[in-house]
DNA sequence: TCCTCACCATCCGTTTCGGACTATCCCAAC
DNA sequence: GTTGGGATAGTCCGAAACGGATGGTGAGGA
């Protein structure tokens, strides 16, 4: 008698890292997510603790407790949630797409071009590196995870495009 | 003796919204976020019903309802919430910044590229061409308005870049 | 007159957020 | 061995966001 629930991105989130990791615990989540996808889609920490539950008791991934010191909860994929995981990334993509960034909204609302642009190609210069570095340390990586990091790096490198032209 | 409330950014758009625009009653600001700032940042509709009041009981804006009719509320900027608003603009931007992008997402977690890549082609392909489309229809802007629209479709265009490269 | 559709607004249960707080463990210095 | 500090790990809870269901109002046409 499963508990009935629904899975939003952060449940797919939590199944995709569980898969590529093999096992978990929230905390180990947390910074794998800062590490990683929470470059571009942040969830807050809180979410890793009660997400992995509530995927628990649906059946999805199975739980580990520690019998002795702090008895952390580890998780994993059970096969249904790797159906589950498999049948979304087969799936076509929601439309729904955000692009959150102060500064463009700053921009938008007036925001002096010049000094925001100053600013903002700081810290695109900044993530930039970091993403850089990331591609070039990390020796072997799965596919999607180089691909995506490609994509992060594509889209600053345009942010530097961009912001320059506004910088003069 | 005003309410105290802190601001965030939807209280930004808002304010931004009704300096651009002069004055609006919610529903106005419903259908300028959709023709705007709402194709990279979201805001459910119920907020701008009840963020306006918000505003307005903390004396950023000054409410107006009509006196017959459906008695609507048309909403506008008082000076404190006007100088709210150059002062947001004025202040580097908070570093924090999303990009929710599902298909990124998938693609991240194992997607097959290849079908990804038809699927999100034509997907930037339609909005690139809808965000040109506002770039040379719309005769008169403000300059910000113009520059963010820039930014988008830099965006766009290396995000066609970028699944062209894997559609082969 | 009545109908219907577009316009407009509110409500409210659910989910998400994020920060404050607490507990635990490890190791080093005394 | 005991104390203390910093990294590790987890919980809690009020506030905010979300989004869909619902309901009213008014203008124009049949």
């Amino acid at each position: 008698m499963k508990e009935q629930v629904s899975l939003g991105a952060t449940s797919y989130v939590v199944l995709g890292l569980l898969d590529l990791g093999g096992e978990a615990t929230p905390y180990e989540l947390k910074q794998l997510v800062a590490a990683s996808v929470g470059n571009f889609w942040s969830i807050p920490h809180s979410q890793l603790y009660s997400e992995p539950a509530r995927l628990a008791r649906a059946g999805y991934l199975s739980e580990r407790r520690e019998s002795g010191g702090r008895r952390r909860k580890h998780y994993s994929l059970t096969a249904r949630g790797r159906r589950a995981l498999k049948d979304w990334t087969a799936s076509p993509a929601e439309r729904h797409w955000e692009l959150r960034d102060p500064g463009l909204l700053k921009l938008f609302f007036g925001a002096d071009p010049e000094r925001l642009a100053g600013e903002q190609l700081e810290t695109h210069r900044g993530r930039l590196k970091q993403y850089e570095q990331l591609m070039n340390g990390l020796g072997e990586m799965p596919e999607g995870t180089r691909l995506a990091l490609e994509a992060g790096i594509g889209h600053e490198r345009e942010y530097m495009r961009f912001w320059s032209k506004l910088a003069r």
